[in-house]
DNA sequence: GTCTATACCAGGATAGAC
DNA sequence: GTCTATCCTGGTATAGAC
């Protein structure tokens, strides 16, 4: 595969470096694969990321601030509609095979670096934080169903899509992760009293 | 560490392995390791399981059979009660730094082979189906709230704490799996007309 | 910025002795 | 059933030329 030109190279590293750690896991990929994919020799990614490590705390980086930047675009009628199509991102990288990559770094725990963690840890807290800003939302507006615990509404939100990508990947099923976002928002929603 | 006679020697591998993917992954785990922890030499494990792949394998057989002899001795007041206190299952999991196995073999899907993907897959499909008859008790209890497709509802919770898992990894947070498990079970629990 | 060459180590697997 | 010895492969990383 020549090099499209284009773009600096070390982001088109941390760009396949990204989908092939959702897809194989952070101890899954390697440097050659890589390469390959780039149309380089191994050793040449040495001179754009001295270790591993390196490599894998710019990919989670990076996913994080383009996750944010693709949440904060959704667009949807209200705050529940919003978590429903917030789903969808998840259901994306079930259908092209792969994993939310701080999902993917998170059970390859043990083999990565502290830089890595930090990003995953802090990959976790703002999605949690944006559903929570959502949910709070829906308060707001009396969508949201009464004595419903936001903090802990929002991490079964976001376990569950990470979950259902782990699920989906061993039961072919690529519509779970919209299926539990859209059921967890019917559960969440007010119902009016009849 | 010298080995404690007892068990024959191939359910002790069995089980050592299992913990061992659960913390680091089917391509973080090498028969180094685990000899190592049964106090033997690498290669004398392949004199019971030929490869990788066939441990690997019977690891996820049975854990499949544990796990569902563990379901079935769950004990509580009603149908979605015990829901609850199966997320407890995966809180133990959390609280000792381990995944459950299946969504460790899930996240490194493409390392496996196809024994060891039937079991995964079918372990979700036996838990999935466990959830769902407790559902289905709690409907006939009148303990379920109408207009839950169970179905969906049962993949979720499933997925909740499959992603609660990953998540507390990152976070710290080892209650989570059973504080998803109480609040979808609160979601879903008939309320009270008033 | 990329290459070749190379060092080094670890992992999986096999053969054959005990 | 376990051992030692060995093979082979692949992976990370470094050095130095182009």
């Amino acid at each position: 595969m020549a090099r499209p030109t284009g773009r600096p190279i070390r982001d088109e590293l941390v760009t396949s470096a990204t989908t092939l750690i959702q897809r194989s896991g952070v101890n899954g990929f390697s440097y050659g694969q890589l390469a390959e994919v780039l149309g380089i020799k191994a050793p040449s990614i040495h001179h754009h990321f001295k270790s591993k490590d390196d490599l894998v705390s710019a990919v989670a980086q990076k996913y994080r601030a383009d996750f944010a930047a693709e949440v904060a675009e959704l667009k949807a009628e209200s705050a529940l509609d919003r978590i429903a199509a917030y789903g969808g991102l998840f259901t994306r990288a079930a259908q092209t095979d792969k994993l939310c990559l701080c999902g993917a770094v998170s059970a390859d725990w043990v083999a990565v670096g502290d830089g890595a963690r930090r990003e995953v840890h802090a990959f976790f807290d703002e999605q949690r934080t944006w559903i929570v800003r959502q949910l709070e939302h829906a308060t707001r507006g009396g969508e949201l169903s009464p004595d419903i615990p936001i903090d802990t509404a929002a991490l079964t939100i976001l376990a569950g899509l990470e979950g259902s990508l782990l699920i989906s990947r061993a039961t072919g099923d690529t519509n779970l992760p919209v299926d539990v976002a859209s059921l967890l928002t019917m559960l969440v929603r007010k119902v009016e009293p009849r």
